[in-house]
DNA sequence: TGCGCTATTGACCAACTGGTCAACCGGCGA
DNA sequence: TCGCCGGTTGACCAGTTGGTCAATAGCGCA
């Protein structure tokens, strides 16, 4: 270190912090590179120092949200082998970290938004999703070879369900607010929205393979 | 009409088309009202002397999507008295209605980074969800009564589920390619995420109320 | 005819935006 | 001791942004 007192990687994390906040709240293009500066007490000309440009923060703001995630899921393994405590767990876990990190949702909408073009760059990001749809996988085999489980499943298709129903509460609770007048930030509410994800997404597992289907062939019958 | 070959409403429409298309491509930040104005051929002016500001132009642009939709919506009716068929007929048309109004889908994540904040003086998107919600009410309420659907599913809830399922899908593409390396838009694929919505829709629906949980009580003992 | 009203425009502006320059500061190796 | 080098800064800039002003043009009413 050299100058008494200045840390280098603290400089830049904390950099790193007020950015996401900042492109969270108002996104790439609201966000401004003076305000972030101004936030974390430090001159402008550092943020372009570390990161070279606007777009290099995003995209270091980015990558250090995939990281936060992918560490917060390494912590986590299902307990128990019952398949569908695991499936329990396994709903309960994906809606608690979206909660706790929703300036994720907002900076991947803001991705979606320019259709992906920092993220496709990122490998990381594929790293981040991997382990989840391993470990998904290997709860609908075990429920598959114990039968309670139906065994035709994609793990990457249950995955995608499981994220809608657990993402969208969350990113959508403004407009759906409007829209209905419910207040979806309620204990209650959040408790009974994962109760209910929870039981759709078990009740399709444990369902019979084209059940659905046979059911209404025979109704046409 | 004063001046010849001046159509004030068309004129207005014009420029909610070309505005339409600039925010859901760019966000509200992102999108110039110097762009706009171009890409309809018209002096900036006329978007102020039309919308006042830059946010008057964004909000009436909200509201036109929500009208769209809105009438999108009315144009439906379920057919047939089948209530299994009527949810599929329900889920189908909620999928591509997303699909064809993806501009939809940016404004309203727009929105809900903002935190609804045009959205909640907006008294039209209110009106735009009610009729389909008492449309799942109906549905419900005659499946039940059939014998063939539980009869406690809230259908709000169910709207819920069913829009996250279809939104997540179109919504999130982007990112979920970049993780995935799957193509969301190919046909094929649509087709079978729509089948598979269909599916978990139905099949909770059908399944019995609470046998998921006697199912885990079982299971402990 | 002329007045008022509205659609429409070109020219303009103050504030701001991302980004750059040259310099300072202070520990460390020679 | 001294020069080097990376962290750090204030001052500055060119281009852009949302927004405004004053003016023009034609229609319909008196």
């Amino acid at each position: 270190m050299r100058k008494t007192g200045s840390d280098p990687h603290k400089t830049r994390e904390r950099i790193l912090v007020c950015a996401t906040a900042q492109f969270a709240a108002r996104g790439y293009e609201g966000a401004r590179v003076d305000t972030i500066a101004r936030r974390c007490g430090l001159a402008k000309n550092m943020l372009y120092h570390y990161f070279g440009s606007k777009e290099g923060l995003f995209i270091a703001t980015l990558e250090r949200m995939y990281e936060t995630l992918r560490a917060r899921q390494r912590d986590f393994a299902v307990r128990g082998s019952d398949p569908a405590e695991a499936m329990r767990q396994l709903v309960a876990h994906t809606f608690s970290a979206l909660l706790e990190h929703s300036e994720a949702i907002a900076l991947l909408n803001n991705e979606n938004l320019h259709k992906g073009r920092h993220a496709r760059r990122s490998k990381r990001i594929r790293s981040l999703y991997d382990p989840l749809v391993d470990t998904i996988r290997e709860v609908l085999r075990r429920g598959a070879a114990q039968g309670i489980f139906r065994a035709d499943i994609d793990p990457v298709t249950l995955y995608l369900s499981l994220s809608s129903l657990a993402y969208h509460y969350i990113s959508n609770q403004y407009t759906l607010h409007a829209a209905f007048g419910i207040d979806f930030t309620s204990k209650a509410r959040r408790k009974a929205w994962l109760v209910h994800i929870t039981e759709m997404i078990l009740t399709y597992c444990q369902s019979e393979a084209g059940a659905v289907v046979r059911r209404a062939t025979a109704a046409r019958r």
